[in-house]
DNA sequence: TCTGTCAGCATTTTT
DNA sequence: TGCTGACAGA
């Protein structure tokens, strides 16, 4: 891949690592005005963003000192980003993109400045950080609160508030008012009181990530220095998964960058709103079309799916949005027969038999890996993993819950913590003969943590050398993966004491509230005992860590932003789509993002035993108009 | 100790 | 929707 520090010009600049992008892609890459892109699954929302970076920075649209922001809403999705732009541009260049979840860059600016709110709405510098439940509401309303005075309304005003109404629509509902509001309703009222509480009556300020999303847009409204630091600062603003915005995101973004020089690139795709329950808006593309005066320009290629998925999930799609153009598949058909099936089964029992024969001769036929495939189910995947688990083991194949919990943690979260990646490129480092890879990985990762500039040659040689002795001595010291929980233990802290405690905890911030770096650091060190069970060397220990061999299951929602050759749903059963009538939009699109996730293959699965499929007679009337009807197997 | 009733929960993001 | 655990009463 070119990676290049000397500036391009304009017309000379070519996408970076990729053969073509289609027509407008490559528009919106060289674009000047703002943009919504709205496109389905595969279309390569993220990789075009990756490439506008690579050109706005390599051609010097974006000019020097000014950077590039690019918010997403979840952590892996800004990771994502930031390690392909890494990839196409010089470090130079990627130095200057700064690509950050929603709450971590609203946490950023109230940590910085925060100090600079009016009385009222000042939280103390060291405030905590809470994640409030239904529960802690209707304590909050009904036990806490008390009655209102006369003026504000009676008791029964309050009982009517609903819970979710409280969060939503009364305490960050919308902007904050300065010096807080004059005639209140019940329901400011007592969003007002709960601020207050929040803020002020404690020994810390406590607050939720919504409540930090508000105080930053008030900073930045009653703050135009601060504001027109940030306007000076970003002269491109990205936003990924932008059908997933909430109002508060909106209005932050609203409030900085309106009416300014700042050039915005939004994508996103409406048919994969699955996060309505977490405050997404409904339209947020329109919102935003109509405030800042947007072109909007739709991507017509699909570079994941067969022709045949592709055809099915034009069906799926009309049926979430009317006006839904088909995309163009830009994949090779590989599958010979069936590219879509459900599949009924007696019990669950023979189901998980024939599944793990169907993988394991799939694997064989088309040379694939337990990994291209997966297992996705609706909810509870501990239970189907207790009846799919040991037939897959039978078949030698390792079956994998991304969504079990570990100590405290989640499998999947666990994985993407930097403690445990540096963990194990350490681990790899000493106990891999030839460790070419990792050496680089750990390097980077223990200079970024010690502050080391990657130009101090003489600082880069000592920590080589440093890290050299001591990959060297663990490798002595510990011949073989862990026995025990105590064995795992020491050597988790040993390794954690060389990279610095400290240091992880200054470079994230989040190691050091609430106890999280011991959380992180007690699940990996019962993942590491369990996966050096049965006597393995180093390697197969690792293996197992990573899960590298194994067949992931997990739920729809962990499965969003991936994409596997086969994907395997069990499961399609009025049971497990128990909420399917309460908004039948938002189930259908979770539907949607399950299908769209394979390749080159999608099976369903059936069992009478955990459901009728009346409820959910809807999505089998959609595969059935795209051509798949169910079909007895065993 | 058994039985009936009923509330809560299951999908879930963020330092 | 449909299962589970807490709790009251027999």
């Amino acid at each position: 891949m070119a990676v290049l520090s000397r500036r391009v010009r304009r017309d000379d600049w070519k996408p970076v690592g990729v053969d073509a992008l289609e027509a407008n892609a490559l528009k919106v890459v060289r674009s000047a005005d703002n943009r919504s892109v709205i496109a389905g699954p595969g279309a390569g929302k993220t990789e075009l963003l990756a490439q506008r970076a690579a050109y706005l920075l390599q051609t010097g649209t974006a000019p020097l000192p000014r950077r590039i922001l690019a918010i997403s809403f979840k952590r892996d999705a800004a990771t994502n980003l930031a390690v392909r732009v890494r990839q196409r541009c010089h470090r130079n260049h990627a130095g200057r993109f700064d690509s950050m979840t929603f709450d971590a860059f609203a946490k950023g600016l109230i940590d910085r400045l925060g100090q600079a709110l009016p009385d009222r709405w000042r939280p103390k510098p060291d405030y905590e950080i809470m994640f409030p439940n239904d529960r802690d509401y209707r304590d909050f309303l009904h036990l806490r609160l008390g009655a209102p005075p006369k003026t504000v309304g009676n008791h029964a005003d309050i009982q009517a508030i609903g819970v979710k109404a409280f969060e939503r629509t009364h305490l960050v509902g919308s902007r904050l008012p300065p010096d807080g509001w004059a005639n209140p309703t019940p329901g400011q009222w007592a969003a007002d009181r709960y601020w207050q509480t929040s803020l002020h009556e404690g020994k810390k300020s406590v607050l939720s990530f919504p409540m930090i999303g508000r105080l930053a847009e008030l900073l930045l409204r009653v703050n135009p220095m601060a504001r027109d630091a940030l306007r000076l600062t970003y002269s491109h603003l990205f936003m990924d998964e932008f059908q997933d915005t909430t109002q508060i995101q909106y209005d932050l973004v609203h409030t900085i960058f309106l009416g300014t020089d700042t050039v915005i690139t939004a994508v996103g795709d409406n048919k994969q709103q699955i996060m309505r329950w977490a405050m997404a808006m409904d339209d947020p593309f329109a919102a935003f079309d109509a405030a800042f005066g947007v072109n909007r320009t739709p991507l017509y290629n699909n570079y994941r799916s067969s022709p045949e998925l592709v055809r099915i999930q034009h069906v799926l799609a009309q049926a979430l949005d009317a006006r839904a153009v088909e995309p163009v598949s830009k994949t090779m058909g590989t599958i010979a027969g069936e590219s879509c099936a459900i599949w009924d089964f007696s019990t669950p029992e023979i189901e998980a038999q024939r599944l793990a024969a169907f993988v394991d001769a799939q694997m064989k036929t088309h040379k694939l890996r337990p990994r291209d495939f997966v297992l996705l189910v609706r909810q509870k995947a501990a239970d189907y993993a207790a009846v799919l688990a040991p037939a897959f083991a039978a078949s030698g194949i390792p079956l994998r819950n991304e969504a079990r919990t570990v100590g405290a943690v989640m499998l999947q979260e666990l994985q993407a913590e930097e403690v445990s990646e540096l963990l194990v490129s350490v681990l790899r480092l000493a106990m891999t003969k030839r460790a070419g890879r990792f050496w680089t990985d750990c390097q980077e990762a223990l200079a970024a943590l010690r502050g080391v500039a990657s130009d101090d040659e003489v600082a880069q040689g000592k920590l080589a050398s440093e890290l050299d002795a001591y990959a060297v001595k663990l490798n002595i010291d510990r011949p073989a993966p862990p026995k025990s929980k105590v064995e795992s233990r020491s050597l988790v802290d040993n390794i954690i004491d060389f990279i610095g405690r400290d240091r992880l905890i200054a470079v994230h911030p989040a190691y050091g509230q609430g106890g999280w770096l011991e959380k992180v650091i007690d699940a990996a060190t019962i993942h590491l005992l369990a996966s050096s069970a049965d006597d393995v060397d180093w390697r197969s220990a690792l293996d197992a860590y990573e899960g590298i061999h194994a067949i992931p299951l997990m739920t729809i929602h962990k499965s969003k932003g991936l994409e596997y050759h086969s994907v395997i749903f069990v499961g399609l059963d009025d049971g497990a789509w128990w909420s399917f009538s309460d908004d039948q939009i938002e189930a259908t699109a979770g539907f949607f993002v399950a299908f769209t996730r394979a390749k080159q293959r999608v099976i369903f699965t059936y069992c009478k035993s955990r459901g009728e499929r009346t409820k959910i007679a809807t999505l089998y009337s959609l595969l059935n108009k795209a051509g798949i009807q169910s079909m007895q197997v065993a």
